[in-house]
DNA sequence: TCTAAATATGAGTTGTCGCTCGGTTCTGTG
DNA sequence: CACAGAACCGAGCGACAACTCATATTTAGA
């Protein structure tokens, strides 16, 4: 599963890479990913097909490397924001998971809605897949730590809390992006997993 | 937006575009959609590309038909479900919701699975978004009606609870199947919704 | 039975795709 | 400054894609 291709080593390399996934990014937000082609992106790379074949070994590749970049930088985003919270009341946390969330997908969106929509969700090109799995590791180490919460599975209410903002989120901003300007659907979000987290009264 | 094509009359032409449709399932769920296309499809129905084109004009209309299809189907086992329990109390109507989306993706699994993996969510071919329009629709009225609930926006709500059990439930058959079959998640969703819904207890 | 419309055919046109390979140009190092 | 290896080039190959059209077959119904 490794690289079946030549390693940058010199600046100029690196640099080649660099402007070859910036021109797969162009292309997948301005054609899409049924549009592009290798040899597209390298002209629009400024470079020759030859050259992206010695860094990546098909098509796929370039759209994965991509992707990890993306999903890491959302990832990244989220978390840090989530472990701000771990000294915060219940509300703050889960106020913060959720704009997390929403910061995430507005660091290059065009480029994230196009990932996320037009690209084949074959596991290895599945961004939301990777981006996910971190999250939702890092939530459920949160909601472990916490104590002002009525007992739950962590792994499991994690899966389910995180994936629901984030899919909640995602077809937010594809069919209704003013109810998240609004903060109409993160109050609603807030609500909903404030409530399950939330340790009943009289409870012992 | 309508068909350019023929519409089949006779009824050996109403089989010949069932048979393409049934051809276009079986391919996608065996070599998906990158490597569908119109001359394998016209193959494995065993009929020649030219009828095809009598009925589809391209590629991504055999696809969008069969998702329309498929897309009907989960929709009404759904919302079959979910006006039975309009006389139910809350918790069984929740539940009764939840089980209909798991049903919903138990009625041809794999094309159902491929169709939301595989296929790029370009506006008309996006199967999710077009069940969970109708189901949303529904599910508003649903809250609507109801007394035993507390205040929410109906339409805001139904979006979120109904996106949430939806991506769940993707998510986890995609990736943790062992969560669906013990209802772990199922019922962790429940819970969610129904705290979500609840009335504060002392309030007005 | 005859015929016009409906249906089916599939070789062929035109295009693009992914990818290779023989060769040239750069660049750090002895 | 020589030279080895890194980096780059791009015409071109074979495969396969979407889609057409001149032709053939089937059907309904008068």
């Amino acid at each position: 599963m490794e690289n079946k291709r030549r390693t940058p080593i010199q600046e100029r390399a690196r640099a080649t890479v660099e402007v070859l996934l910036e021109a797969t990014a162009q292309i997948l937000v301005e054609l899409g990913y049924a549009r592009l082609s290798t040899n597209r992106v390298a002209r629009r790379a400024g470079v020759s097909v030859g050259t992206l074949y010695q860094y990546f070994p098909n098509k796929d590749a370039l759209v994965e490397a991509l992707a990890h970049r993306v999903s890491e930088g959302q990832a990244e985003v989220i978390i840090t924001q989530l472990q701000q919270t771990h000294d915060q009341s219940l509300e703050v946390a889960i106020r913060g998971l959720i704009q997390g969330i929403i910061a995430s997908k507005r660091v290059e969106p065009e480029l994230a809605a196009a990932l996320a929509s037009e690209v084949p969700r074959n596991g290895r090109l599945d961004l939301e897949q990777a981006t996910l799995r971190r999250v939702c590791d890092v939530a459920s180490a949160a909601l472990r730590r916490r104590s002002d919460i009525r007992p739950v599975d962590p792994e499991l209410a994690s899966f389910a809390l995180v994936h629901s903002i984030f899919a909640v989120i995602q077809r937010a901003l594809q069919a209704r992006p003013e109810l998240i300007d609004d903060d109409d659907l993160g109050e609603i979000l807030a609500e909903m997993c404030i409530r399950y987290l939330s340790p009943d009264p009289g409870g012992s």
